[in-house]
DNA sequence: TCCCTGCATTGACAAACGCCAATATAATGG
DNA sequence: CCATTATATTGGCGTTTGTCAATGCAGGGA
């Protein structure tokens, strides 16, 4: 967390890189990705029960994936009668291509 | 793990989710981001006494962090003397960005 | 008001993770 | 050979993670 020589420690500050793994921490399960992917995919917004009938996983363990994502900031979700609805956040695709550029920068050369 | 109904499913396979999954899962620690980072900023290879001089922790954990991204296949190892010189695998890039494409296909409208 | 349905929260547990000290292995130089 | 240096592996420890059963809580309908 604290580069110190080296060649160069990557110009992007501690911070940044701190927020980045926890961002990816976010994809690192299968279930939130099949979640992070149905939701990218719909037009519209998606309701919890059609995960729950969707995925292999009880209800609370859904309810779980969802709020890891919505700490995240990769989805929202608004409640509607007894129903909530689960969106892609506003600036999911931006924040998960800028962190992957942080991490590669696209080399002029090669 | 086993999508059945909803909407739709997201055309991408289980498998290749949680290999998705797995490779998100290498990016998720800030150290092994910096390792990353400068890797992938380096003009060419850099040796693992850099990393466990610029890194806070000790050389033993390096050495895991190491293996994991080497595990992950996004770095590869050659020894050369008494050194270890990392670098970046020649299919890092394309492999988190297809990841990238997989979970977030970019919609043609909005 | 009471119940029922949909979702969130809590608590518990096993597994995985990040870390280090100690030890093993490999290569170099006496 | 033996000693030294650079990495890797092992083992142990505390923390985090993914999962479920049980419970809480809101909203809607009788």
């Amino acid at each position: 967390m604290s580069m110190q020589r080296c060649c160069p420690p990557g110009e992007v500050d501690p911070t940044e890189r701190t927020a980045d793994a926890a961002l990816f921490k976010a994809l690192a399960d299968s279930h939130r990705l099949a979640i992070l992917a149905t939701l990218a995919r719909a037009t519209d917004e998606v309701c919890v029960c059609d995960f729950t009938s969707a995925l292999p996983l009880e209800q609370p363990t859904v309810s779980h994936h969802l709020r890891i994502l919505r700490e995240a900031e990769l989805v929202t979700c608004e409640r509607r009668g007894t129903w909530v609805y689960y969106r892609i956040a506003p600036g999911a695709r931006d924040r998960l291509n800028a962190a992957l550029r942080n991490l590669l920068p696209q080399r002029v050369l090669a």
